[in-house]
DNA sequence: CTCCAGGCAAGAA
DNA sequence: TTCTTGCATGGA
């Protein structure tokens, strides 16, 4: 899947349904997002790994994504990890075909997913990151949890400048575990938000909640919804988007309700039965039928 | 001004 | 077990 070009860039093979383009239209849709900046040529993304800062490009190219290091080529672990990184985050070890065949007649899906075929659901490889995402967003719009995040972003991350432009990493469990309330309070999240926050980062902190042994448990959700703050909705779209589940199903989604109100021009929104009624010809691909109504909103 | 937003926990019934 | 309420503030 990997291939080393001579140290200067790698290369990950893409599916051959892959379409770029559309990722980048979901990727594009907060002019507030400030982990990773798309321009006309590709995208620029800050992580730390292992310790130190590595900046790397990711530019389309035929059949693959070229990874492209622009502050110097780092050691093959690092670049290893990257292209993993890259792999997660763009879901490149999913096959659709399954999907792509349930949408073929369905009636909610038809449209949109022969609208928005090659799309794959751009996750959140880091799970502190999925988890902290997903308790922002709840019950507030998302204009203003992009700006809970960019705030939490920029006043606990660690950045670097290339060409003039300021790239961020997403805090540490370990930086967060080290504040109070207060600390997120002056950022505007509630005092409910600041303790679920708090203890979602104690708890990766001491290492009592790992990625890794979350995928290999046998019921991811039972785990998830243990953690104070995490309910249904959160436990199911941490899942979809961190832990690779493609039957997670955040039932209770507004988007997911105001898609299927437009798909199915309703003069208001589906009940949850409704809704379950639906996603029965979905079974096992919930995840991205939700992904693509979603992106049926942009 | 009102209503709603990528919900949740805690308390009440 | 299931239903109701407070949270807290921005955006439309």
């Amino acid at each position: 899947m990997k291939r080393v070009h001579e140290e200067q860039y790698s290369e990950i093979a893409t599916p051959a349904d892959f379409n770029f383009e559309e990722c980048l239209v979901h990727l594009g849709r907060s002019s507030q997002e400030n982990l990773y900046r798309l321009d006309d040529s590709g995208i620029t993304k800050l992580l730390k790994i292992g310790g130190q800062l590595v900046l790397f490009r990711i530019v389309p190219a035929a059949g693959a994504l070229r990874i492209e290091f622009p502050l110097g080529v780092p050691a093959y672990q690092e670049r290893d990890e990257v292209a993993a990184y890259i792999e997660d985050w763009f879901d490149l070890q999913t096959d659709l075909q399954g999907f792509y065949a349930i949408a073929e007649t369905d009636p909610v899906l038809k449209s949109v997913v022969r609208q928005h075929y090659g799309l794959r659901v751009i996750g959140v490889p880091d799970l502190f990151e999925a988890l902290v995402w997903a308790v922002m967003g709840q019950q507030i719009n998302l204009t203003f949890a992009y700006t809970l995040k960019k705030r939490f972003v920029e006043n606990f991350g660690e950045s670097l400048f290339y060409e003039n432009e300021r790239y961020w990493t997403f805090p540490s469990a370990e930086k967060i575990a080290s504040l109070n309330v207060a600390d997120l309070r002056a950022l505007q999240l509630t005092v409910r938000k600041s303790e679920y926050i708090l203890g979602i980062a104690q708890a990766m902190a001491r290492g009592e909640l790992q990625k890794q042994r979350l995928l290999q448990e046998p019921d991811m959700e039972r785990v998830l919804l243990e953690i104070r703050g995490i309910g249904a909705w959160s436990a199911n779209y941490v899942m979809m988007k961190c832990l690779h589940s493609q039957s997670a199903f955040p039932l209770a989604d507004v988007g997911l309700h105001n898609a299927l109100k437009a798909q199915l021009q309703l003069d208001r929104k589906p009940t949850p039965v409704e809704i379950m009624e639906l996603a029965k010809n979905w079974e096992g691909w919930q995840a991205y039928a939700t992904f693509y109504l979603w992106r049926s909103l942009l």
